[in-house]
DNA sequence: CAAGATTGACGTCTCAATCTTT
DNA sequence: AAAGATTGAGACGTCAATCTTG
């Protein structure tokens, strides 16, 4: 069957539409926690579960479950993390081989003190330009449900027809 | 004027949601790159411009332009791709400034052997999975006409309102 | 052996400094 | 001085290898 070899021109358009807005919402959104807090995407995507978790404190093992990361990813950011002084890592008294890491009072006032500010851009940058009409449909397309055939670590599974 | 302090349930779930599906479809698009060309998504990207320029031959700068990249990722990368027999720089005869950078036959023979599988994937796994009305909502929607305020290098300029 | 985590090597991107040409 | 491009340093993520514990 003669599938077409490229895109057609709407389609070539949407996808870098599609791209572009996300690098452009990433770059600012990265420029805002920068120049606010000092702190890169990542950073900031490390003290937002532990600030919710009670205590503080996270298993890495959950906290890299959360953010979907690579476990040497977690480790290295969070080493770096710690020699900041916005993290500590602790040894796990349920499992010898495991390790928590813990907000300290520096990462805690750091990520609640720009985290309002964050909020805030995203709705201007991202909710605030989509009518309600918009975000219905975007909120019930089926592409969402998708996301989990993606997974990290999934090769190519794809969606059948 | 009490703003709320952070996202709503709604909203954190589909801003998660909006992420996820981009890292999973850049994740997946990368690994067929790389599985049935060898190709990264910068080198691809790289390559496509190229592969539709008249001679196969594009100023750096034009090709910069069109990737909205910084001048020194373009030019790092070009100088990987062309160890690898990918491409080749010359001077430019117009301004002894610039430098073109052309296409070699090996190059070529990739890019569009691949092009056809890699546009299937794009098709499978974004546009067929949205519908003809969530389509022409997306592709009317503001949001696109946003990209422009987050263009490279701009600093948070946030669209008033 | 499997799970949790760390480490080192490597490739890539960003930023600032530099060089040449306009 | 501005524009085009290159370079080197530093930060980050990925991958494979390693180590320890269950």
């Amino acid at each position: 069957m003669a599938r077409p070899k490229r895109l057609d021109e709407d389609q070539r358009r949407l996808w870098k539409a599609y791209r572009d807005l996300y690098r452009g919402l990433s770059s600012m959104l990265e420029a805002q926690l920068q120049r606010d807090a000092g702190l890169s995407g990542s950073e900031y995507a490390v003290l937002v579960p532990l600030s919710h978790a009670p205590g503080g404190v996270l298993r890495a093992r959950e906290l890299g479950a959360e953010l979907a990361w690579d476990r040497s990813r977690l480790s290295h950011l969070v080493r770096r993390m710690e020699q900041r002084g916005l993290l500590a890592r602790e040894e796990c008294s349920e499992d010898a081989r495991g390790s928590m890491v813990r907000l300290t009072d520096t990462g805690r006032a750091i990520v609640d003190g720009v985290a309002p500010e964050h909020s805030e851009a995203i709705r201007r940058c991202f909710f605030n330009l989509l009518s309600s009409d918009e975000l219905q449909t975007l909120d019930q397309s089926r592409i969402w449900a998708v996301c989990v055939y993606y997974a990290h670590g999934t090769r190519e599974r794809l969606p059948s027809r």
